[in-house]
DNA sequence: TTGACAATACCGTCCAGACGGTACAGTAAG
DNA sequence: CTTACTGTACCGTCTGGACGGTATTGTCAA
């Protein structure tokens, strides 16, 4: 089900994203992302039929690597259910870090129209309801998850406002309390 | 020095936020935003000289009422320099619950071209100074700043995911936190 | 006072180019 | 024969912006 060689498909989603941090979110044109993925434009809309399929597939793709990542860093410690927020800060604090390009379609998704972040809603709200059921606390949820949402909003945004040890000082504190409940 | 009648230009930076909030950040053309301002699109022209001129204007019309509005309540209280940071929360608290449609046309800026952020970056990074320089905890200072990063991207998305009980108790554990600074 | 001119604040039209998408013939692999 | 494309040609639409015009108001010398 998962596990392919490089497919055209994934080169597209790939060569979109890229594209889209190059170009701006809001032109991102199919020709371009054709070239860049070493596809024709027909290749492309062979494999997505219109450019909001292409959009869909991109947020999803998103949401996929991100949902993956988070149960590898649930498995890597043990799998106690009580310390998922833990593991969702670490996880947050570790992709601040580091470049992650895909981020750049979900912008372009929300250029093009905002009712393609309907699933990364979903997604979020259904995040939260569970850290909510394995949690005691829910003001100190509520601020670790806004906390991270912050860093993330700012990581999205390419706004490399905070110093390392301004955003380290809020992470330990959140890894603080939360090992505390 | 402020306080015109609702000039061409004002009623332009208006119509072109409601219509990126109405056609999506990336689809805001000219044309549309000239009809909707009861202009013609030679009179926008001669307002907006170019179209990046006119997001620019939109990123600085933001930036520019957020500033006023921070000023108005630190004003409201008393001027002691040292609750600016309560001002900021209350303030940021308020906002979470109105409409402000002039965040879509700083959407619209990102979409065309992210460096257009690039004041709001600078600015950001100026509050963020000030308040560091009036409070003790810097630790506390970042939580509550990037709690309201969070929760001012979540409305910039128009994602609605918390319960008002939800964000009521992250913003009532934030102002505690500060008054005990 | 008046006539000449200029600046301001627009209007309405036009255009070259880019865009999303279609159509279709061909092809190489399995 | 099907799948997964390639390549090219094309269409209708939209877009930013250039451009020429116009009404109003102001300025200022004669």
């Amino acid at each position: 089900m998962s596990g392919h060689r490089p497919s055209s498909r994934d080169k597209i989603l790939a060569a979109a994203s890229e594209l889209a941090d190059i170009v701006g979110p809001g032109n991102l044109s199919l020709d371009a992302v054709a070239q860049r993925a070493g596809v024709s434009k027909g290749g492309l809309l062979y494999n997505f039929p219109t450019k909001a399929k292409l959009m869909q597939a991109l947020v999803q793709d998103y949401l996929k690597s991100f949902e993956d990542a988070l149960a590898a860093e649930a498995a890597k410690r043990g799998d106690t259910t009580k310390n998922s927020l833990t593991a969702y800060i670490e996880l947050s604090a570790r992709e601040c870090e580091q470049k992650q390009p895909s981020a750049a379609g979900v912008l372009a998704a929300l250029a093009e129209d905002p009712d393609f972040l309907n699933p990364v809603r979903d997604f979020k709200r259904q995040l939260l309801d569970r850290l909510k059921s394995e949690t005691t606390d829910t003001a100190k949820l509520m601020v670790a998850f806004l906390v991270i949402e912050g860093l993330r909003s700012m990581k999205l945004f390419d706004m490399d406002i905070l110093h390392d040890d301004e955003r380290n000082m809020a992470l330990t504190y959140l890894l603080a309390e939360a090992a505390s409940t």
